[in-house]
DNA sequence: CAAATATTTCGATATTTATCGAAATATCAA
DNA sequence: TTGATATTTCGATAAATATCGAAATATTTG
């Protein structure tokens, strides 16, 4: 859990789970929508993965994210569990 | 949702709010939970704060801390979009 | 007013983090 | 196999963060 909030707490990795919404893209696909590098993203990529966010295949040469639904909904338990006390 | 998601980031922090859950409590009180000092909790409640995830008012010589639910109903949001959105 | 208590602010330090460019690795295409 | 493309790893640097003890501020009590 602690992970998962820690790839959470950047904005440059929020709009990264927003991309994935609407399906899966590659590690370049991605990289196009920001200007900072591919490092950078590669690096960002790497911590969503470790934060169970996302997941990753390779296809070809490429690497294809897709968004973990899973984790949120643990995430959405905590909260609601924060709410409903006890 | 910057300074929310930042305030999230930390296990102390996010064992404050669970202490929140079941009522308001102090600076005090709350330090009183945990092994670091007085200051560090100060710091932490300060984050919390700022990411208008708890409220603070003096009561007398003490600082009474509250949960507030309504950033944590923001926050469920932002999740919800994510996961069905599009 | 003076002493005691509660909390925060200050200044410093050690750790973590985001970013970069260059280099390494892997795959595809000619 | 050689050259091009996709992605990651490496090494370095600058900025942010958690923590601490000491000092400052505010309030209550004697």
């Amino acid at each position: 859990m602690n992970l998962t909030f820690k790839a959470l707490n950047d904005p440059t990795r929020r709009e990264i789970l927003k991309l994935l919404r609407k399906g899966e893209l590659t590690a370049g696909e991605i990289a196009d929508h920001f200007d900072i590098g591919k490092p950078s993203i590669s690096h960002h990529l790497d911590i969503l993965r470790r934060g169970e966010l996302v997941t990753s295949s390779k296809n070809g040469q490429f690497v294809v994210y897709t968004l973990n639904t899973t984790v949120l909904d643990d995430i959405m338990t905590w909260f609601i569990n924060l709410k409903n006390d006890e």
